[in-house]
DNA sequence: TTGATTTTGTGACTTTCGTCAAATGAAAAG
DNA sequence: CTTTTCATTTGACGAAAGTCACAAAATCAA
């Protein structure tokens, strides 16, 4: 059952049959409904979340009221409220199920004991934030030197599941535009 | 001499005196004049710089030609060009001095090796970098949700010393603005 | 100090985005 | 199948950003 997962792993770094007996044993499994949250603004996130199946989103509320999504994830990614979870603070964020979907889920106290535990998950956790940072960077980078039409291309020619798969007005508040100029920019290509 | 290093290290986790020798051994010192480069765009970039004193900023010629700045360092700041170190890749971005600058470096190399030999940097490393991650995220909510004035304002009110000491022209780019509106901007204010 | 270079500010104009309101279309619930 | 709810599209308008060209100011180097 959680084959997929020790595959990605073993992507990223080699792992042996200990070192994934370990980690089997302690990680849980959660279904969501569409809609469903997995956290809600104002919690503490307990743990890392791993996208077996389906398709979520994270957003806040901004101070106008409006809800920004300021990430969107699939099958095989890493969900970490990382600010939340290594600070102890109230998260800013909700992350929710835009489809049907399965994550496995790591408490956090048990991913601490891991690291502890064996050098291997210390240098993966090293590795997966690694690869976080910089698709955070390359992500920033789009929204500084692109104009809105160009943001709405390279999502189209980069991400196509992103233009299939998430509903337009969560994708006009991730690429920083409303959603009728976003419905427009789409209308012109 | 490498007091403040060590400093910053301690406030991120606390260091033995035996990791701190390991570290203090292998560092090396060098001196920016303005405008000299860390990294040039194409070159891989072959360790991590902790920044001591002065500024620097790291940015890239976009496919217009422009020059886009990504970020700011000041003292005590680690840099790190993550996607080219770790995947051993030319880097899109360079990295400059805005004025004279000290930096610290640590070669590629001898950090794995670090992170070898002690599990103590790679849990430090593991933290810096989940700092890094926290303020990209940050970062980019800025982006996403503020109009280019909500945005001046707000570097206006967390980071003055951007406003004091990086060029407009920089601080332009960086925000997502055109240097004449970011001037416009300015005078309404 | 002076001349050259770089950076910032301004004006005029065009383009595009945001907003509000209303209409259409699509999906979920009964 | 129908109703209700939610998402997207469209129109009209105003505000703001981008661009180009040039002027003013600041900085740097001889």
């Amino acid at each position: 059952m959680y084959a997929p997962l020790k595959n990605t792993f073993d992507k990223i770094l080699k792992i042996t049959d200990e070192d994934w007996r370990d980690f089997e044993s302690i990680i849980e499994l959660k279904k969501l409904r569409k809609n469903e949250y997995l956290l809600r603004q104002g919690q503490i996130c307990q743990g890392i979340f791993f996208l077996s199946q389906g398709c979520l989103r994270t957003f806040y509320i901004n101070d106008n009221g409006k809800d920004i999504s300021t990430s969107f994830y699939f099958k095989d990614d890493f969900l970490r409220e990382i600010e939340s979870m290594t600070n102890n603070t109230p998260s800013r964020k909700n992350i929710q199920a835009l489809e049907e979907s399965t994550v496995f889920y790591l408490d956090k106290i048990k991913l601490v004991n891991l690291y502890e535990k064996s050098p291997f998950y210390q240098k993966l956790g090293r590795l997966i934030l690694e690869r976080l940072t910089i698709s955070e960077q390359k992500y920033s980078s789009i929204l500084r030197a692109y104009s809105p039409k160009e943001r709405y291309l390279f999502i189209l020619n980069n991400h196509p599941e992103f233009i299939e798969r998430i509903p337009l007005q969560h994708l006009a508040s991730y690429l920083g535009i409303s959603r009728e100029s976003l419905s427009r920019i789409r209308k012109r290509i």
